[in-house]
DNA sequence: CTGGCCATTGACAACGCTGTCACGGGCAAG
DNA sequence: CTTGCCCGTGACAGCGTTGTCAATGGCCAG
């Protein structure tokens, strides 16, 4: 007794058609009391569960979506993809993931390979700039552009204040007499990046600081480039009062460096909160990116799309705010 | 043009039978040069994909499989997955994750859903103790269990040394003095914590130390629960002077705690490390359950026994060691 | 010229499921 | 008693793919 039993099985057992064992299986009303008994009983008996692959192939639908992101070892992801997962069990839709490390060819293969699976929709945090070719894979497919990607028209998509809450950050530290404002984050293929330094540089210019190119840190989306950088930022002659990191895991790299460099007396906001952030001395001051309501409101979309919705396409912005903690309330140190 | 082109399409595009396009597909040898060129030709032009869901179906092989743990959201299982994922799409299959949210029943709708897909083979930390029915949903599916999960023979099984870890932080704060060790961790439903709970009553054992009921505080796998637990420890009349969290999200509710009672005195060593731990103060000294080897571990059994293997059910357990930071270096603090 | 062999190709069935339609029987209306 | 309808049920096809096996045709040896 190797494979599973199917419909025929049960049917055998039960004394009936595969059709009527299909019928109840998927609750059809159409079918007698002790004949919907005795297929139950053959059921239990035989631990029959539906084959969905035959399902899927079947109707056409599939049961399963794609959710594809820079890496599920990042914490906001992880949290993302958390939240999704739990609501699509509550429809009976399992969640395959795929990871990008942040490389648009990547990408691209994980949509392709995504698109010949059988997910019935797709739900993408866009790496690189070009996007076409998401519209190329995914005809007929819904799909829903997560925390990025606003440049697509078409698509729903579900995004934070990037620029807006860099500024406001900006705004904060400025406000507590700093006008050395390192920015540390990725390259600017990343359009959420790209915002959050216009956000910066919106700032800056708000206050009439001239950009000191080199307190702009890019290439950094990773702790490790981070702390690196970050050290390299402590080491300049004239060097930076404040930091404003762009995204949650470099945040970690940076938080690192200053504790080793015992440099904790400068000023530091984070966008996107990390785990202990709130524990550390000084706990650090952030601009609240919380992955779950945009993970509820893609779900939404992506929900009401699977169900066949086809109204306009839809983009969320979701406001963001700054959690003041203590690492972005330090006023400028003077110690060069 | 909503729907993928098939083969049919293909082959009338190329002027062949079906047949031949998937033996050209399938990169069968069996197919002339001059039709090969026609039918990818032809490929290229409809953008065909093949349907893994027809393949899955004709084939009987999946091209995914099934991960089911607690929860995405832990950055233990969150890396776990990152490299489970990695290794899996080298090999191209898709990874399905389920979280049972250490739920024993929602573990087995999730097994019961995931058998009921094309998956492949099945990797899962269980939860509760009662693993019977795995053997009964997964009749000839290949199954790793992960982390946890000793007590089902039959099975590869990767794991720590939980016991002997436990211990081994036990007696590293023993050895500093302390003589009042609380113990932090989830209920012992789990065979993990299970386990490190008897290692950490070895160490006392070994000390000739009496175990304080009041010190043990269960039910706290995750950061709330296991702040709240650390908070009533510091209130206690006669409180821990070392506190031992037996896995790494606990250790996040227990740093808060501490942080926020000020009592950053206490020594701490926690069983699996965390975001940060090195850029506390003072930096926690861990015991260190690093999630990749483990992942790669399962992943090697898996594609061995994917690839039909059919040797004895191995059990293998990973070495682990203290790494001292310096929160489980403290002496005994006398405040009280 | 013929038989046999190999290389290439195609027709057909089947994987497990569900949609379509048809069938048989019971019952109310005519 | 017949007609027509509805209810419960089953036979059959087909989703897109691949495995089996047969057919075709070219080529070489006898």
């Amino acid at each position: 007794m190797t494979g599973r039993a199917t419909v025929y099985d049960v049917a055998r057992v039960a004394g009936v058609s595969i059709k009527t064992v299909s019928r109840v299986v998927n609750g059809s009303e159409q079918v007698s009391e002790p004949t919907r008994q005795r297929v139950l009983t053959a059921v239990a008996e035989l631990a029959y569960v539906r084959n969905s692959i035959a399902h899927s192939l079947r109707t056409g639908t599939g049961d399963a979506i794609g959710v594809v992101i820079d890496s599920i070892a990042d914490s906001f992801f992880a949290k993302l993809v958390s939240v999704i997962e739990e609501r699509m069990l509550a429809e009976g839709i399992s969640v395959l993931i795929a990871s990008t490390g942040r490389s648009g060819t990547r990408e691209r293969g994980q949509v392709t390979r995504l698109a010949g699976q059988n997910v019935r929709a797709l739900l993408i945090a866009p790496t690189g700039d070009d996007h076409d070719y998401i519209i190329e894979l995914t005809r007929g497919l819904p799909v829903v552009l997560l925390d990025r990607g606003w440049e697509l028209p078409g698509y729903d998509t579900v995004l934070v204040q990037d620029r807006i809450g860099a500024k406001a950050a900006t705004d904060h530290l400025i406000a507590r007499g700093h006008r050395r404002i390192a920015f540390i984050g990725d390259n600017g293929d990343l359009p959420t990046i790209a915002e959050r330094r216009l956000g910066y540089l919106d700032g800056l210019a708000g206050a009439a600081i001239e950009v000191d190119d080199a307190l702009l840190r890019t290439g950094c989306g990773e702790p490790e480039p981070a702390a690196a950088a970050t050290a390299e930022l402590l080491a300049l002659p004239n060097p930076p009062t404040a930091v404003f990191s762009s995204n949650p895991r470099a945040s970690l790299g940076v938080v690192r460096a200053l504790h080793q460099g015992l440099r904790t007396d400068i000023a530091l906001i984070s966008f996107g909160d990390f785990a202990l952030a709130d524990s550390l001395e000084p706990a650090v001051t952030i601009v609240d990116q919380d992955p779950t309501p945009i993970a509820e409101a893609a779900v939404d979309r992506l929900l009401a799309r699977m169900r066949g919705e086809h109204s306009e396409a839809t983009n969320i912005v979701l406001p963001v705010t700054v959690v003041p903690r203590g690492s972005g309330e330090l006023v400028p140190c003077n110690r060069s």
